[in-house]
DNA sequence: ATTAGGG
DNA sequence: CCCTAAT
């Protein structure tokens, strides 16, 4: 009962939630020929898009949201007007409609960085280095970087001239934009050559163009509103302590004392030298990916040696893997019997176009499990676009919705589980509210430590955030809620 | 099977 | 990241 309340509302909102994005009515003022033309295309791509990436854009959902509860989602609705009036609800504003839009333009230029920090940019962008000394050249790819990335949704860059526009949508200010904007406006249409990230989605790129906005719609600052971080939500899931894990633990810690049968399995042979160490080549084997045994793969006729990476130990070791350690050391045996292509080689592949692209080395990283065995803790360092598209993700389908994310906006990540996403998420909510406030927080310290997330991108995050503290424990309170403005267009210190 | 949290 | 508890 209770439960079914709050899934509709948790439909309401994500239904609610911005960005529905229609494209180019950026140029509220006068559309030109370029212009109109670019929104049929894009039209034609969303429609396209739609057919594969269920967009609530038609669905029933839409209308039930908006009969649910009339006056409440107001707000909502008319920032997503636009183009989309003509696809569902009431025409209520004719599309004469005033500009209701505009652009609160912010820049972010890349152009004031040093080639060094271009070069950071870019390797958190694209998740490799350069060796380009080419500013300009780096600017262009990083922007393109961005651009594309985000496209699917509610891009919210483009290009333009050299810098990279951010464009926001505000209810309140509408002043007009430039119209100059349309002439040097450069589109970035998402198949950008040999951007190397993007490896398997086109289809999802394919939609791409970027103008879209996300319109976080701000409202009238009408309240001031408490800050939502104050309370670090109300009532969390309340947690019996923890006991497996703790057993386990330890248990592991009496087992290494005693030496027993299990150690010599688990490989975490007291004595190297002893005889029972020919149990560690098995873990080792997977380990060092370049260990790995090869053959030769007639892909495209090209011959080329694929590293026979099982996809079996691709996922983590789940519960008892002392237990699939054997089992995978019997796979590895016996897998090269047996090719099935089509799938593995499909596999194979996507590996291959993954690692190409910065973190070649398939970082497994064993780790000496304090006292215990060696486990696999592969990381793989998110790259900016990973991030970008997660960002996006929770703001199309809300935070908390990490196997719908994960499904639409990961399909092509294999690795990245939702609880990766969901992590990921939490990092970059302390990340965006720690790191704002104050910067000086960790000097310069950490050089390359990690490439900081830019700074519009935190404070995407942050919005997001914003949104669900305030929205999500609503539900009893009423609807009178009047979203508490709190313009978020706080002077960036950021990076670009 | 998914999600929230702790470590 | 990994792991567990809760749903």
């Amino acid at each position: 009962m209770l439960q079914k309340v709050k899934q509709e509302e948790r439909l309401r909102l994500s239904c609610a939630s911005p960005d529905r994005s229609s494209d180019c009515k950026i140029m509220d003022g006068k559309p030109s020929d370029q212009l109109n033309k670019l929104r049929a295309s894009n039209e034609k791509l969303q429609s396209e898009v739609t057919l594969q990436e269920p967009i609530p854009l038609l669905s029933p959902r839409l209308n039930k949201s908006q009969t649910y509860e009339k006056g409440g989602t107001e707000t909502f609705l008319r920032s997503t007007d636009g183009l989309l009036n003509n696809g569902s609800s009431a025409s209520a504003h004719s599309t004469s409609s005033k500009p209701d839009f505009s652009i609160l333009k912010e820049e972010i230029c890349l152009d004031n960085l040093s080639i060094k920090e271009l070069h950071e940019t870019f390797k958190a962008t694209f998740g490799r280095e350069t060796s380009v000394k080419d500013k300009l050249w780096l600017k262009r790819r990083i922007a393109m970087g961005l651009t594309n990335s985000c496209d699917v949704s509610t891009t919210t860059f483009i290009i333009r001239g050299k810098t990279l526009v951010r464009n926001k949508v505000t209810e309140e200010n509408s002043k007009s934009v430039d119209t100059t904007l349309t002439k040097d406006q450069v589109v970035v249409n998402d198949n950008c050559k040999d951007l190397p990230s993007n490896p398997t989605n086109q289809m999802e790129d394919q939609g791409v163009l970027s103008g879209k906005i996300f319109g976080k719609s701000d409202v009238e600052s009408g309240y001031k509103s408490e800050d939502i971080h104050m309370e670090e939500r109300a009532a969390k899931r309340v947690r019996k302590p923890t006991r497996r894990y703790i057993e386990e633990l330890s248990e592991v810690e009496s087992r290494e004392c005693s030496g027993r049968f299990l150690s010599s399995v688990k490989n975490t042979g007291p004595t190297p030298s002893s005889p029972k160490y020919i149990a560690r080549p098995v873990s080792n084997v997977r380990s060092d990916g370049t260990v790995v045994v090869t053959r030769q793969d007639s892909l495209g006729g090209s011959g080329v040696l694929v590293p026979y990476v099982s996809r079996v130990r691709r996922g983590r070791p789940r519960k008892n893997f002392m237990a699939l350690m054997v089992i995978s050391k019997a796979e590895k045996e016996k897998q090269p019997v047996f090719t099935c292509r089509s799938e593995h080689q499909q596999n194979v592949e996507l590996e291959n176009l993954d690692s190409s692209r910065g973190n070649s080395d398939d970082n497994v990283v064993t780790v000496p499990t304090a006292k215990g065995g060696t486990r696999r803790k592969h990381h793989r360092a998110w790259t900016l676009t990973e991030v970008m598209k997660l960002v996006e993700g929770v703001s199309r389908y809300g935070a908390g919705r990490w196997s719908e994310i994960k499904r639409l906006a990961f399909a092509s990540y294999t690795y990245r589980t939702s609880v990766d996403l969901k992590d990921k998420w939490r990092n970059l909510l302390r990340a965006s509210f720690a790191q704002s406030p104050t910067d000086k927080g960790m000097k310069n310290s950490r050089k390359h430590a990690s490439m900081p997330i830019p700074a519009p991108i935190l404070l995407r995050v942050r919005e997001l955030a914003e949104m669900h503290a305030q929205s999500a424990p609503d539900l009893s309170s009423g609807k009178l809620a009047g979203r508490s403005g709190r313009n978020v267009n706080e002077a960036r210190t950021g990076y670009l």
